[in-house]
DNA sequence: AGCACGCCGACT
DNA sequence: GTCGGCGTGCTC
């Protein structure tokens, strides 16, 4: 096919990226007896087999280099060369490498993020109309521990029960026999099928409009959302706040920027929350669109996921919505991205590779030249400093639609109050009120579990966490004390183990304890407690709400699983047990986070016709950001913070990375960040552009058995701090206490903790 | 991260 | 006498 390289060319060294925690690329000779003329076809974004250490891997060409600072003797061949087929197209490839720079992350580890699991192992196969194995109704209705007697085959169905469906290779790895798989499905308790793509719900169209895309007639928009949406451009870059209060119509407009991107023959990337991407979102686009979906959620197998990613990579799927990591998804032919309730923490990886999904996408877009919404009833501090600077077009929703009003929020004092298990007479009457004109009442109480410790009531001993520095938290059912930080459980003493006392007593409220005092207090009203220990298992989180939906007089109790995404058109009060745990945190977005928690579980009062209220019980209720909130708004409120943060000199007036390290040991993980202090000093001396603080200790010191500590380093100028940080990570990562810590960077950390 | 090599305690 | 603890060093 191609022309044969000329004679005497220099040896082609491929630069690969791998799957490892080091901060450098391998590079390796072409693989033994490859055809000369097959490197005319390598390139970037291809995978290669190849050894390293005494394992083998599979990386991804970043460069054909003719020379390598590498000396030639320790050079290896490839084992192989996966095919033409890119994993990462250009790009993705500089999207990745671009984050893995400015996120101080090993390019290998910002690769396995981006590609879908099998990939990364180089299965290419594409298996989309290869049958899949699952249960029968009859086999899901098997009870557990059936099929005793034959071990095999109650792997397999166990395995079914687990992944709902699995390929024939992925029972081979179950080391499970074709008699085996046939025995079953000769009685009747699995079956094969071929999966079929994503595709809307009931194929025909409904064609109400001549527009072949949709199937549902869009909704009228009020005059604010025509103009938001006449704003958005779609033929280039561009970021709109899309800010909206809960109720206003954001997703309707999400949905009709979609549409003219689908009739601009283009596909459209839309980004959600990880709790947000419920069957309820789902549906809504399914219902309104006559396109192939992509839904990238966790509940996918690995197969699944990489069907999906085909799907948008070749360009059959039309929407993509996922969660964080679906910005990466390659698109064939990319129109927009969208991303919904930007302010939710979730869109900033916590861990390992730490990107912002949100931030990211801001980059992304302005590489495709395709517009980017970001929606949000309660914009990050971040945004809202982008859009005042005009680096974002700010698009304001203030009516909600429908006739529904905007909820009263009451600020209740409580101080001096007889609080009845943390509820006050006055919340307690409001309630009861309520349910009297057969309306239902939301009581949103951050907290899971019983109560948040035991205590003894005549020595004063509270049950701490051996691991941590923190109280575990009592939990009636199953009883047993938990710690919410490290997972440690143990029973529940009968008698302080420091005084035999037997006076042990719960202390404070938790969900589960204010949800039996509401059961005490309203006997014939359901009480229905959401939290994650109440939604367990899945599907539960539905099967709980369905009495909610149905309208009839209820209380809901719950933790902030209540705040996103849902809604209750019969809920007319929402009750705010504890307001002032954000109030005087030591995490300076503390007050922030709070403001907007408390204002989405707000927003979940009065989304019909009916008015809301909402009473925040409060012992600071003359805290001057708890007035402002409620008597001015919170964007009144982001005003408040956003000065105090340039006074402070603090994000999103000056860059914030931390460096993280963490140890068995505190003297060894103090040692370390000490290092790294003498090490960027003498990189970058701190000066007005750019400034260290700490080592400091975290704000809960001792977590999981380890002792953590971190070193602030700010600076005004984003490139100033990542030339420092890129330099510091090198050095870090040849010393010689390495090893001995857990250490990390965090670019634009969102949590202090 | 894995994985090897290497030097000191409690066990068949 | 060995198994195995984790300190140290390396991976193109």
């Amino acid at each position: 096919m191609s022309q044969p390289p000329p004679q005497n060319q220099p040896p082609r060294i491929l630069s690969l990226a791998l799957p490892t925690p080091l901060r450098r690329r391998f590079d390796y000779l072409a693989p033994a007896n490859s055809p000369p003329e097959q490197d005319q076809d390598w390139q970037p974004g291809q995978l290669f087999r190849v050894p390293f250490g005494n394992q083998s891997m599979v990386g991804l060409l970043l460069e054909i280099k003719s020379h390598t600072d590498i000396p030639i003797e320790k050079l290896r061949p490839a084992t192989e060369w996966l095919g033409p087929e890119q994993a990462l197209d250009d790009e993705q490839l500089s999207l990745c490498l671009w984050a893995a720079d400015y996120y101080q992350c090993p390019i290998g580890d910002a690769i396995s993020t981006a590609l879908p699991a099998l990939l990364r192992q180089g299965q290419w196969q594409k298996s989309q109309h290869e049958p899949r194995y699952r249960l029968t109704t009859e086999g899901k209705g098997l009870p557990e521990g059936a099929l005793k007697r034959a071990r095999k085959q109650a792997v397999l169905l166990s395995a079914l029960q687990q992944h709902n469906n699995l390929s024939r290779a992925e029972i081979d790895t179950l080391e499970i026999s074709s008699t085996i798989i046939k025995a079953l499905i000769d009685r009747g308790l699995i079956e094969t099928y071929i999966p079929e793509q994503t595709k809307s719900e009931n194929a025909e169209p409904f064609c109400i409009t001549n527009n072949q895309f949709l199937k549902e007639k869009p909704l009228d928009l009020n005059p604010e959302q025509l103009t938001a949406l006449q704003q958005i451009q779609v033929e280039s870059f561009a970021t709109y706040l899309l800010d909206g209060t809960t109720g206003s119509g954001k997703t309707e407009i999400y949905l009709q920027a979609i549409e003219r991107c689908l009739c601009d023959g283009k596909q459209a990337l839309v980004l959600v929350p990880e709790i947000g991407l419920t069957p309820q979102t789902l549906s809504r686009f399914l219902r309104r669109f006559n396109v192939p979906i992509a839904a990238l959620h966790s509940g996918l197998n690995d197969r699944e996921r990489l069907d999906a990613w085909m799907d948008a990579k070749n360009g059959t799927a039309k929407i993509i919505i996922g969660t964080r990591s679906a910005i990466f998804t390659p698109l064939k032919n990319p129109g927009m991205i969208i991303l919904d309730e930007e302010h939710d923490l979730s869109f900033k990886q916590q861990e390992g590779f730490r990107y912002s999904a949100r931030d990211l996408a801001v980059v992304r877009a302005h590489k495709l030249n395709i517009p980017l919404i970001l929606g949000s009833a309660t914009p990050s501090l971040e945004t809202l400093h982008n859009a005042q600077q005009k680096r974002y077009q700010h698009l304001r929703l203030t009516q909600r639609a429908g006739n529904a009003k905007p909820p009263q929020i009451h600020l209740l004092d409580i101080r001096g109050q007889q609080l009845d298990e943390g509820l006050s007479p006055l919340t307690l009457d409001s309630i009861s009120k309520t349910l009297n004109r057969n309306e239902q009442v939301l009581v949103f109480l951050n907290r899971r579990g019983y109560a948040p410790t035991l205590e003894c009531q005549d020595c004063g001993w509270m049950a701490d966490c051996r691991y941590c520095d923190a109280r575990m938290t009592l939990h009636q059912s199953p009883a047993h004390l938990h710690c919410h930080h490290c997972d440690h459980q143990r029973g529940i003493p009968k008698n302080c183990p420091n005084c035999k006392s037997s006076r042990l007593h719960p202390l404070g409220q938790g969900t589960e304890r204010s949800e039996e005092t509401l059961r005490q207090a309203f006997p014939n009203t359901p009480v229905i407690r959401i939290d994650r220990d109440a939604t367990r298992q899945k599907n539960s989180l539905n099967r709980l709400l369905e009495p909610v939906h149905q309208g009839d007089p209820c209380i809901l109790i719950g933790t902030q699983m209540l705040a996103k995404g849902h809604h209750f058109p019969n809920v007319t009060l929402v009750v705010i047990l504890d307001a002032d745990a954000g109030l005087f945190s030591t995490d300076f977005r503390g007050i922030e986070r709070m403001g907007q928690l408390l204002l989405q579980v707000a927003g979940r009062a009065g989304r019909a016709e009916k008015n809301g209220h909402v009473i925040v019980q409060s012992l600071h209720i003359d805290h001057p950001w708890l007035q402002t909130l409620t008597h001015s708004g919170y964007h009144a409120m982001g005003e408040l913070i956003l000065k105090e943060r340039l006074k402070q000199q603090l994000p999103p007036f000056r860059h914030l990375a931390l460096l993280r390290a963490e140890s068995k040991r505190p003297e060894i993980a103090l040692e370390f960040l000490r290092l790294a202090l003498s090490l960027a000093q003498k990189i970058q001396p701190s000066s007005s552009e750019l400034n260290y603080l700490g080592p400091l200790p975290a704000m809960m010191e001792k977590r999981g058995d380890r002792f953590r500590y971190q070193l602030h380093i700010n600076s005004n100028q984003r490139k100033l701090l990542q030339t420092l940080l890129s330099k510091l990570a090198l050095e870090l990562e040849a010393s010689a206490l390495n090893h001995r810590v857990r250490w990390s960077i965090d670019v634009d950390a969102q949590d202090m903790s």
